[in-house]
DNA sequence: CTACATTCTATAGTCACTAGAGGATCAAGA
DNA sequence: TCTTGATCCTCTAGTGACTATAGAATGTAG
């Protein structure tokens, strides 16, 4: 059975050295068996729960959540009730994320076709992910959404006077 | 036209106010209007930057890629083929996150399935990500992954100096 | 056996927030 | 008008998740 250092492992899995020994550190991955001189070795096992763990990073899940379903994978014998209702919780993150992975990508892709056709893209990319925005369900008319987009000016301050907001309570 | 105080903002985007005032901060929002006694006073269109952002980062993007994003937004008259090789590397991106979402969608979604016809859960959840491993292409055989799945032991004795987490939520 | 790479622990730094102190302003009710 | 509580301001310090560095031990190729 291969076994690996730890300098391989971070190789193979695409994750740094110092952050697999973090990981260890938290708890998330367990301590491993060591060699006669101290150093860490790793098993194939180690491999994939690894590059789970970063892979699940890059998607943007906070590491309690990881923590929970490889808790889940240590553990098939755990209350089906529990696992269940931990993952059907995750699948409707996932399916948040989808869709919104699924609209951004779009118009980015029609940004892409609009150059590749010569003319210059617009801020729909914004538009994109804004328009959906979670718990308060707001939506703006597409003349308002070209007009703000086409700021010429990148940061700065607009002109605009004060005006008084028209207050809406919780 | 509305404007809104920070907290309206922070409560139609999501964003706790704390991490708008961030934004600004470094510059990856504009320096509002202020109010005759100081108060940032916002229009809709930072509403959909705001959005933009705050979904972006829930996808695993971090802040220069956004910033880039953003850039390209607010220049439509910047050069397309800058524009067009930006926006090219995102799709890719976004490709492989939508990619290791839907394995592990599917993964999840299995488990459930599973759990509701009164089995358990194996872990493939985690072969799921762990297979396709980005950079260095490895693949492991089928039984290896049940063997290795099927460890009885949950952590090889869960690490004792383990660092308890504190109850926190988003 | 030397030279250089890798590993070890421990500590400090970075990024992206997030919370708190201490004080000013606002909005509504008595 | 005065009070009261929510909201805002700036500034500083803390947290989560890494990431880099120092200084020492160990491994390995020539």
């Amino acid at each position: 059975m291969a076994t690996f250092a730890i300098g391989d492992v971070a190789r193979r899995t695409g994750v740094k050295v110092s952050t697999i020994r973090y990981y260890e550190s938290i708890g998330l991955l367990p301590r491993p068996e060591r060699t006669a001189s101290n150093r860490r070795t790793y098993g194939e096992q180690l491999l994939q729960r690894l590059s789970f763990i970063r892979h699940s990073r890059e998607l943007g899940f906070e590491i309690p959540a990881i923590r929970e379903l490889l808790g889940l994978a240590d553990s098939p014998t755990a209350s089906c009730a529990d696992a269940d209702s931990i993952a059907r919780q995750r699948l409707h993150e996932i399916d948040s994320k989808l869709e919104r992975l699924q609209a951004l990508r779009a118009e980015i892709q029609g940004m892409v076709d609009t150059c590749s056709r010569g003319r210059v893209a617009t801020c729909r990319v914004i538009a994109a992910l804004a328009e959906n925005s979670a718990d308060q369900g707001r939506e703006m008319a597409s003349a308002d959404e070209r007009a703000g987009c086409r700021t010429d000016r990148p940061l700065g301050g607009r002109p605009n006077g004060t005006v008084r907001r028209k207050a809406v309570r919780r």
